[in-house]
DNA sequence: GGCTCATGTAAAGCTCGTTCACATGAGCTG
DNA sequence: CAGCTCATGTGAACGAGCTTTACATGAGCC
């Protein structure tokens, strides 16, 4: 496979005919290995089987590719999160949590892609097209925590759509960051990391008033759930999300 | 100022006589300008006024350096945390959350420490000495949650005290990493990453059923809190964390 | 006074990022 | 098909950083 890339070279002429294309996968296995610190042009380049210089009639620099490989990323993620949100299916609180485990297992599943976004220093400010694309995928744990936010029980106060899409996001990087991936993946937990984020969003969503046992779903505007996958990994334990109290 | 660090080479003899202290100083002030991955140890050797191997007499490598950092950033990481937490003055839910300010007022105001701490990429459990640290000042955090755990209001399960220190430290973490410190500062948010953090710690401790509102505190074993300053900063604004609905 | 060893220096080898002048050949034009 | 052009790739070179090695210095101790 990757094989034919590296001793292609003897066989293909003075041109790679697909150089671009080539260089992000390389930099994407090589960052999945090594971070993004640890990556280098060079090595992009020499799997590829091309010159140092080679790159250069591609990216201006280093920093461009990480920052294409970031965008990239940006749009797999959002993809990834429009389909775990299905619209709000099979019901607003399902769907919802089913995009925090989405979000985690980008983290887990692209390391590469998590690490280029979020890790690499890549000042997503800087590039227009970046920047798009990162609040395209925002925006789509905004419009599920609309759609949530719209649901909030009568009686009280309506919480922000916005913060409460903020809140989530940090709780999924925080999680995503501190026990999902690399090294911090080794520190030992008492409780998966997706475990660990599905309690603390459920938890949160009870604080803002939703009702978070499936068994008695929101009595709004909500039409009764179809009952899903019988109560397979989304569905909250009896007990409450951290289970039976000791 | 720094000033004479660097000058003072000329009069001080062959030995620095502090070079150690020096490196980690002049590192430190390198981190906080362009982060863990842009610091150089040969830049801090220069700062200090010495070749570029004279480091190597004091740090086996640069990684080993960064090490250091990290660990001085987690000694002084629990000091401050030991020092909000006040060991759970006046009452523990306002202690807790004068925690959760502390963790953010850290990452805002010693962001090399913290940059070294968490977004270096340095190995902590390769190294016993950091663990420890980063264990020590994890576990003040447990710790405070052991006893927020304690209060949980009867009838409801006990939520485990881990599991809630995790929840606040990747809460945090992921607000301190997305939102408050460098770059990612510049993204435009419809409130500060403290009021932020501050809203999504009290939301999450009401789903755990804690009373939330400082003026009708809990009604366990806690002692009615002795009125705090006024309702500064720490309040809760009256109609929930989130301010009155729109 | 003289020794010793921790501490610092200079020089060199390696890699990397980047640039520049030059080479190649794919694809168009006539 | 001949010839041209320009995108694409090459090799050499520069400066910078990390690290090692052989050598220099001098502070502290006998």
């Amino acid at each position: 496979m990757s094989w034919r890339k590296e001793t292609r070279r003897a066989e293909r002429g003075y041109h790679h005919g697909n150089l671009k294309e080539a260089l992000l996968q390389a930099a994407l296995g090589l960052i999945a290995e090594k971070g993004a610190a640890g990556f280098t042009f060079a090595d992009a380049a020499r799997m590829a089987g091309v010159s140092a210089a080679a790159p250069y009639r591609h990216f201006r620099d280093r920093e461009e590719l990480l920052s294409s490989i970031a965008q990239r990323g940006f749009e797999q993620f959002e993809a990834r999160l429009t389909a775990a949100w299905d619209d709000g299916r099979p019901d607003t609180v399902t769907a919802f949590e089913r995009v925090g485990r989405a979000y985690l297992a980008f983290a887990r599943e692209e390391p590469a892609f998590y690490n280029a976004m979020f890790e690499s220093g890549v000042p997503v400010d800087v590039n227009p097209a970046l920047q798009a694309a990162s609040e395209r995928a925002f925006n789509v744990i905004r419009a599920a925590a609309e759609r949530l936010a719209a649901l909030a029980p009568p009686g009280t106060p309506r919480p922000p759509a916005m913060m409460m899409a903020l809140h989530i996001w940090s709780m999924a990087h925080g999680v995503a960051s501190l026990f999902s991936r690399g090294d911090a993946a080794r520190r030992k937990l008492p409780m998966s990391p997706d475990e660990l984020l599905e309690a603390e969003v459920l938890i949160y969503l009870r604080g803002l008033g939703f009702p978070t046992d499936r068994r008695s779903p929101a009595k709004s505007a909500e039409p009764p759930p179809v009952p899903p996958e019988a109560s397979s990994g989304s569905g909250v334990p009896p007990g409450g999300p951290w289970g039976k109290p000791k």
